[in-house]
DNA sequence: TATCGGTTGTTATGTTGTATCATCGCCCGA
DNA sequence: TCGGGCGATGATACAACATAACAACCGATA
């Protein structure tokens, strides 16, 4: 599954879905999705466009006024941790991630013109990750691949 | 040409070469190198690491009383534009190219132990990510693949 | 019940990047 | 030679992104 970004669809059924299983992997990784860690990431998921740490703030404030930004950024780094949403470096804004509960190392396209960001796991393009820095040596730890452009979509318009 | 972050070098020649390249480049372009240009420039040339836009402006200052964060803005912009310089977005931090004047792609290695940033240019790696844009429909314009770990030299130490 | 560790509250500050408008200096055309 | 246009810089203020440090809370458990 990828994010639907470029086609109508039941996006209650997307956060749904992600909230859902969010709760099921912490249970079962006995790490606590308490209800602000919850509300960060049904807010992060609420958009295809990944969300920047300060909207998410303004947001959770409407039902949480205790909300600075520490609230907000430790439950982010809690949910990049636990593999429940991605950080879009070039972006400084995060994202629901649509593979969560499965290893993988996943890529961005960023369409600049309607903000939307779908995710994709592309095995081929990750091994000739892995070849490439195996050729220099390199131990990896962390991939960032974001591709900026234009999704289909807004080609066409 | 890629940069010699794992070997000792004469590291003053990389920085001499990088800035008769650049007058070189901006001259057949019709576009000024600056006294300002020209410093940040070297500013960033004088590290294999990284740096950061305040840390440019720190230096700057010194010789440059008048620089403001502008200052130092305007110069990564004009020098990004002219593919002088990259920015490593996952560091908000800026790194010269070691293939000014070549069109390229390239992608970066970035040692979280010595802190330093090797540009590779890997055709096949590029193609990868070609492939996987092109099988969504998805118009590039821009390609960020910053890859964090463990450079060979750190994993012996 | 005492204490321990993880979560949240709270205040303040650090870091990165822009907006806006004024000024300067050079080139070129009248 | 004058003066307009324009790109570059000066200068001030502010916006946006992120963390430090310590206090308070709260549930689990010994
Ligand atoms: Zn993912
Ligand atoms: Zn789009
Ligand atoms: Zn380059
Ligand atoms: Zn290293």
């Amino acid at each position: 599954m990828t994010n639907q970004t470029a086609l109508p669809h039941d996006h209650e059924h997307c956060i749904d879905s992600a909230l859902t299983l969010a709760r099921e992997l912490c249970t079962e990784r006995a790490v606590k999705l308490t209800p602000i860690r919850e509300k960060v990431l049904e807010i992060v998921w609420r958009s295809h466009k990944p969300v920047g740490a300060y909207d998410v703030l303004d947001t959770l404030a409407r039902s949480h006024k205790a909300a600075r930004p520490p609230t907000v950024y430790r439950a982010l780094d809690f949910l990049m941790a636990e593999g429940l949403i991605h950080k879009i470096e070039s972006l400084n804004a995060y994202l629901g991630c649509g593979e969560a509960g499965h290893a993988h190392e996943s890529q961005f396209l960023i369409c600049r013109t309607c903000g939307t960001a779908e995710e994709i796991v592309d095995g081929a393009l990750d091994a000739a990750l892995d070849a490439a820095t195996k050729r220099s040596g390199f131990a990896v730890e962390r991939k960032v691949v974001e591709i900026a452009g234009k999704c289909r979509r807004c080609q066409m318009a």
